[in-house]
DNA sequence: ATGGCGCAATGGTTGCGA
């Protein structure tokens, strides 16, 4: 079974990429971020067409979270039950007997602001409910962008980065308190290559340059850690005309 | 230090992302 994350930046205009993704890579569960689109435009024939089931909560403008699946999708659950929020960033389901939630966790601009306020709240928020589904579901994965760069070794200058925003202490503080819940970042449950990004700014030839950050990740209980075989950035939709901002990432379970 | 780029809503320009 693979699995996979990947943040679109409209679906709208990446429905081609994303569709040529998935003919080019057998993905079983893949969890989108920022569809942008409410939730009547989303294009469930041509994601049907292509073999997979899908679920989604949109909104206009931003966010927007889906997941797309060969196999069955049951019991989907839409934001977070603990935390009151006009933002569609959170769907979950459970699928092949691993209960998955796809997050976009909220960027938060700059350190001190409103919006890393929210962001913080928002982290805080999603940590009592990953602790609850982790009570129940012993297989269990959280995917997603979690704007948060774990380490120095995830960011491409950690000198120009200190303490700014995906790099701040508390931000990282968040992200090792919900691993603390129980999961492991698949991505360093093997040896990889140095200076493997998910996202690289679109100005200043960032990719080329591979000036980048690893803020997309795919978070596994502990039984399901033990079921991972590979996790791998899949840096060749970053290559391709008008792309995403964000590369996939993806795992491989047994 | 700032802006660069891209997308969305818009109908010129702004907000936001990361």
């Amino acid at each position: 079974m693979k699995i996979a994350t990947w943040n679109v930046n409209s679906l709208k205009v990446r429905l081609p990429h994303l569709l040529q993704w998935l003919a080019a890579n057998p993905i079983d569960v893949l969890c989108i971020q920022e569809t942008k689109l409410t939730d009547d435009k989303f294009p469930v024939a041509a994601i049907n067409e292509a073999g997979y089931e899908v679920v989604f909560s949109g909104q206009k403008t931003y966010n927007g979270v889906a997941i797309l699946s060969r196999l069955p999708i049951a019991d989907v659950v839409r934001n977070n039950p603990h935390y009151q929020d006009e933002q569609q960033r959170l769907i979950a389901a459970t699928i092949g007997g691993v209960r998955f939630i796809c997050a976009y966790v909220p960027n938060g601009q700059a350190v001190g602001s409103d919006k890393y306020a929210y962001k913080m709240g928002w982290l805080a928020a999603l940590r009592t409910w990953v602790g609850a589904e982790l009570e129940i579901h012993e297989q269990f994965a959280i995917l997603g962008d979690y704007n948060i760069a774990p380490e120095d070794r995830d960011v491409h200058d950690p000198e120009l980065w200190a303490g700014q925003i995906h790099c701040s202490d508390l931000e990282r503080e968040q992200l090792r308190e919900l691993c603390g819940l129980g999961l492991v970042d698949a991505f360093r449950l093997f040896e990889q290559p140095e200076k493997q990004y998910s996202w690289w700014d679109y100005r200043q030839m960032a990719f080329r340059r591979n000036r980048g950050l690893r803020i997309d990740h795919i978070l596994l209980s502990q039984a399901l850690a033990k079921r991972c075989e590979a996790c791998v950035i899949d840096r060749e939709p970053r290559k391709w005309e008008q792309p995403s901002d964000h590369t996939p990432v993806i795992a491989t379970l047994l």
